[in-house]
DNA sequence: CGCATGATTGAAGTATATCAATAGTGGTGG
DNA sequence: CCACCACTATTGATATACTTCAATCATGCG
């Protein structure tokens, strides 16, 4: 839905509602597009209101419309099981994309829920499909997330297949840090916006074994917990016990140069 | 590290060697071209002569160049961890596109691993990029393979995470089923061209738990198992164990149609 | 044919789940 | 502002599914 061309001045108070305003762009949109291009991506934008803690994005089973943008907030995917439990399949933060597993299906295979409040742009698949065609640069664009997104899933694998249960907190808690990092946060202090419930689940990992290692972490001093706030005391320690190469991700370099 | 490329050259003499003839077309190009797109698509792909078993296609870290179509033989992929163990993150069968993870990548995030002999078809990524921009079908195509391939990983996150040995194992042999029938061979009577190990890796468990299982799914009359030859006995009772559901996804309505 | 590799089976060990009880937290309404 | 309640987190004790170790058996490839 077009907003007026008389888009002017920028409304720094109430939040840019462009992508072209939008501090987040350089994540959800790594692009270089032209003036008009972006107005046209712009054009099939929408942006939601503030989302309440505990309501859902979609459901798994309805039926696909549009991909989301986080502007701000965090939202988890689930699958349900048949016999009812549920796996979260991801966190996802401002900047990063939701539902891609969605496309080319004719209904959502995750559901999304929002952990705390959380504002996300709409785009409308159908429509981004179109532009995609049209914009070259766009269409890497998505592709690229798509495979890191298959990458991301792959690694996981890894981690639920072959890591013991310190290794896949450390792990969970060095991509977490990372990835506020990336878009300007502290990297060594920060909070969690799931439950050791959820963080459990997604590890493959029950909820006390989660506390467990967080109380073993804090006597070894690799991190400091105090519930919902993690501070990270000895990063090194930290992916030494991870397993993970300690070698910067590309993301990593590029906001560690600037 | 690199057993040279018995790969790179055309040889189109034998057999079809064009996507038209191509009886996995259906699979692997499940898209409407005309005549001159279907060309120009041919156009850019080339096929390989036979690869032999325990050669690689690619290995992880080599510059990314080309995604691959699966003519014929199974391949399996993998990542190797900071400590040299390897987790398999999947197998390959004709019609299937292998390296999608590798897009918009530098290098191959997997290494590639030919399990029997293999035939591909090598599809240059920059050349395949530039068409799909030209095409809408072909661009759909590709997103809409890449979707599949994310749902896929989240299936067998929740199968890592949440799955007992039997679970899994049921749930590996039913998708196998279903892999061989919707390409036109027995569900019921088919050849693991992997290992026991192989299989165990995948799956998250010990070589001997897979043995373990396979014998007692014998006991309890749900296959037969002679060496790497499975037959599936009782296909409702190994859904019950496996925990999926029975539901047929598209892809086995399309071909149990027919 | 023979040897290396893969598969099976058994026995013992262990990491993590489960069960259970307590302590902390946060949101709500009086 | 506090008191309450439900929910979440922590900690300990016990149970178990699966791994690991070990030995034997089968397979297939040179």
């Amino acid at each position: 839905m077009a907003e007026k061309p008389q888009q002017v001045e920028k409304l720094r108070s109430l939040g840019s509602n462009h992508c072209n305003n939008c501090g987040l762009a350089a994540l959800c949109l790594p692009l270089s597009l032209n003036a008009s291009d972006m107005e046209r991506l712009d054009g099939i934008i929408e942006k939601s209101p503030p989302l309440k803690k505990g309501s859902h994005l979609f459901h798994q089973g309805d039926p696909f419309v549009s991909i989301y943008a986080v502007r701000a907030g965090t939202i988890k995917t689930y699958t349900v099981t048949n016999q009812g439990e549920e796996q979260i399949t991801g966190f996802y933060f401002p900047g990063e994309l939701v539902a891609l597993s969605a496309i080319a299906t004719e209904s959502y295979p995750v559901s999304a829920k929002i952990l705390e409040t959380t504002t996300v742009c709409e785009i409308p698949y159908e429509r981004l499909d179109e532009l995609s065609g049209q914009m070259p640069e766009l269409r890497r664009q998505l592709i690229g997330t798509m495979g890191k997104e298959i990458r991301e899933e792959q690694q996981m694998m890894l981690l639920l297949s072959k890591k013991t249960a310190e290794e896949r907190v450390a792990t969970f808690l060095i991509k977490l840090s990372n990835r506020f990092r990336k878009r300007g946060y502290s990297a060594s202090i920060f909070r969690l916006s799931m439950s050791r419930n959820e963080i459990g689940n997604y590890l493959g990992l029950a909820v006390e074994t989660v506390s467990r290692i967080f109380t073993r972490f804090q006597k070894q001093h690799l991190i400091r917990v105090e519930g919902k706030e993690i501070e990270v005391l000895n990063l090194d320690d930290l992916y030494q016990v991870s397993g993970e190469p300690r070698r910067r991700t590309d993301d990593e370099n590029a906001r560690v140069s600037s």
